[in-house]
This record gives C-alpha cells, sequence and structure tokens, in this order.
DNA sequence: ATTAAAATTTAGACAAATCTAAAAATAGGT
DNA sequence: ACCTATTTTTAGATTTGTCTAAATTTTAAT
C-alpha cells in the first residue's frame, strides 16, 4: 500500500460517512485536492488490487477490504492525535497536519503499543471515536447543537468541524469538550443561541452552534 | 526534502564516518541498496540544491547545509529509537526498522517534545550519540574490545554492529550496554576472549568482540 | 425526444526515482 | 606509455502519481 492509495481509502470512507454508497469521482477530487482525472486512474487500480469497487460513469465505493484498510488508518490517526495531546502536549488544533504524517508509519507493534500507552482510548481530541484494531466503529448518541431544543441540556462531546480557526475560537471562548452545556434561548432573527456552560452565559452564533456536537441529558 | 533525499544524505554522512571527504558513487549505491547510475542522478539533484559537492567522477560530499540536514535526520532517527525503547518496550533489535519511518516525519515541534519527554537522552539504544538539535555531536571516547589489552576493564557503550541477529545474540548471552567487562585472557590461536561480565565468565568470539564498545576505565 | 450542462474518462505529457545497457573516464599494473 | 579492469556517467526505458485538454457519457431541463 502507497501513502496515495491510503489517503484516498481514507477519503473514500469519510465522504460514505462510514456507510457503503457510491461515491462521486469529482467528490473524491475535491477532498484530496486533486484533479478527477487523477481519481479515475487511482479508481483503477484500486479496482484491481480488490480495494474498491469500480464501474466507469458508476462512482467509487469501498469493498470490505477497503473498508478495512480505511479503518486502520483512521485508527492510527486518532491514535497519534490523542498520544501528542496527551503526551505531548500539543493542543487539539495542532495534532492533524501531524497525525496525517504518523497515520502511515508501517508498524502493528507500533500502534498497538501507543494505544495501550494511552490507556485504550475511545475517542481522540475532536471527540471522534477510534476504530478498534478489528475495525469496530463506537459511533457515540450525539446531535448537533443547533439542532437541539429549547432549555435541552448536555455535554460537548465533539465538533464537525476540526479545523484549526475553529478550534482556536473555542478554545478562546472556554468552550471545551466534557463542558456542560445548557440552552436557555433560541433567537428567531438569526438562529443563535443564549447558552449556559460551566456556570457562565454566553451567545453563540447558529454558524458555531452547527458545528458542536452535544449528548444530551437523559 | 523528499524521503529519498534524506535517505542519500544520510548514507553519504554514514559513509564518511561524520568527517568530511569524498565518498564514491559505487559506495553510497551499495549502502542504498540502489544502482550508481541513480546514485549520479541524486548526486546532481542534490548538488543542485546545495546539498552536496559533487563533480564527474569526483566523488560526492555533503556541504555545510547538507550535513546539517543529515544531522537532523539522524537525530530524529535515534531519538525515535530511544522513545520506542524506554517508553513503547521495544527491544533494541526492533527499533531501527521503525525509526527509518519516523525519522521522515516532519515537524520540529514534535521532535522537540519527544525529546523532552525523554529527558534529552544523549546516546541512543546502541550507544550511538545523539546529536544536539544544533547538530553538535558527542561521540563517546570508546574502543573496540578487540582492540583492548589484557587485564583492560571497562563498560559496554555500544555496538558497531547494529544487525538484530547480532543484537539477539548478546541479549541470548546477557551482554548488555552499561555491563562491566574485563579481559582475563586473549587466545593468539582464534583471538577469542576470555572475559569477566557482571559476575560471570564467558568466552567471546573475535567476530563478537571486534562488534562491541567498551569505554576503558581510568 | 432533444439538447445543453455537468460529470467523467481518455489520451498524451511530465516529474521523481529508479533500472539496464552502453559509453566514457579513471586507476593500476606492466 | 599502454592496456585492461574498474568505476562512473549517459542514454533511454519504466513506474507512480499527477496534470491539461479533448472526447465521451450521464443528467436534467425543455
Ligand atoms: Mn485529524
Ligand atoms: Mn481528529
Ligand atoms: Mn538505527
Ligand atoms: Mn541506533
Amino acid at each position: 500500500m502507497t501513502r496515495s492509495e491510503e489517503n484516498y481509502l481514507k477519503a473514500i470512507f469519510h465522504l460514505g460517512n462510514g456507510e457503503a454508497g457510491s461515491i462521486s469521482t469529482n467528490a473524491i477530487a475535491e477532498q484530496m485536492e486533486t484533479k478527477p482525472s487523477s481519481v479515475t486512474d487511482m479508481a483503477k487500480k484500486l479496482a484491481e488490487k480488490g480495494l474498491v469497487h469500480y464501474k466507469k460513469y458508476q462512482g467509487i465505493s469501498l469493498t470490505d477490504a477497503g473498508t478495512r484498510t480505511a479503518l486502520s488508518i483512521i485508527r492510527k490517526h486518532r491514535l497519534w492525535e490523542v498520544f501528542l495531546v496527551k503526551k505531548l502536549d500539543f493542543t487539539w488544533d495542532e495534532v492533524h497536519e501531524v497525525a496525517e504524517q504518523l497515520e502511515h508509519i508501517k508498524s502493528e507493534k507500533l500502534i498497538d503499543k501507543i494505544d495501550a500507552l494511552l490507556d485504550f482510548p475511545k475517542y481522540d481530541p475532536h471527540g471522534d471515536p477510534i476504530p478498534t484494531k478489528d475495525g469496530k466503529f463506537m459511533e457515540r448518541d450525539k446531535q448537533l447543537l443547533s439542532e437541539m431544543p429549547i432549555h435541552a441540556q448536555g455535554v460537548c462531546v465533539g465538533v464537525k468541524d476540526s479545523s484549526a480557526p475553529f478550534l482556536k475560537f473555542l478554545d478562546k471562548n472556554k468552550i471545551a469538550l466534557g463542558n456542560t452545556i445548557k440552552i436557555l434561548d433560541k433567537e428567531d432573527f438569526d438562529q443563535s443561541l443564549q447558552i449556559q456552560m460551566e456556570g457562565r452565559e454566553l451567545r453563540i452564533s447558529h454558524q458555531i452552534a452547527s458545528n458542536l456536537y452535544v449528548k444530551k441529558n437523559d
């Protein structure tokens, strides 16, 4: 497996949101920041290797083998992110770029030892679930803050947008995963929210609320 | 810098034993397990980038910039080796292969944090010195066991051959870095040595003795 | 059913890193 | 000084992953 092949499989997986379903050439090209013609070339190669299903003009989808490979890359990516935050004091906005490199290191022993060192974490610093060694996913029961009803209460458990600017914004406003959150008011005009978080009150735009995942209290 | 370029610089540095001096095309080809014609091609590219001095038929040598780059790769390689042994319980015969991959990860912050996590080690698991951030080398005052006089005493501080088979052999015979060692007798016939190590006595072939570095006691 | 727009594939090119085979330069022995 | 063996370079090909431009197929609107 080349690094490029691994990145394609990961992109296809992410575009399918974990589900099966066919992904378009253009969507993959955009995600990979490459051209559609390059995607077609790679689709043929991956199909040849039994990692994707590909029929001309019909889109691309992962085979079981392709899904397994994608999950193993994602597992490595997220474990490395946890490692960087927990053991090396990286902030959650710094880890992605480095994990993009580390996820391609080939050593089963290495990643298993990292997993053990971190005490087998279930989620990465952005709240995304870490697949187990055998590719099992533990997706959390969560919803976007923007989709929760007024007066609902919950715990921040993840971000939808994990770009550095958004994460830094959250830091600046002391919004962190694990914080409890309660919707005090919803503004009809701009759909901004008045919320209570860890004692204090603050106002949050719709854009922010639609990128924050919350686990509702029972 | 591509991974291949980095590997060439590292190979040239190692072949020069850290000193300046011109290295032959064939020597580099052998070290890199590639063909001389490939080395010539790379020599031109690296010369273009100011990393090596190269004149047709005159051999190849590192510029100051090339040396700095080589040292930074070696620094990363050796720090990762220490990390694998100290934090992840790898054995010293397992680390090299993985470090060959990890040494190419591009993140200054990452390697500095690993350095700090390890408490700024001076030597790697094979006794090789770890260059500082600014490329300073602390080569130890050591000599091959095979070149020490009879009755001399010292401490094992490194291996010349760090191949897995040799390292496993040392493990099996409980010969480890840090052990004290005393030469009891030298056999003229086959140049084997009778030594005392950590209480017990054992016989060591010349081949072994000429791959073990010892720091002589004052 | 036509047709225009969008998506996708093909054809041909290119850069990086490698190879083989052939040519050129160097080094060493007489 | 000459010849030969060795070393090194060149020329041309290959693989991987990418690109642009052109051709083809699909889609969706009339
Ligand atoms: Mn990430
Ligand atoms: Mn993440
Ligand atoms: Mn090593
Ligand atoms: Mn080493």
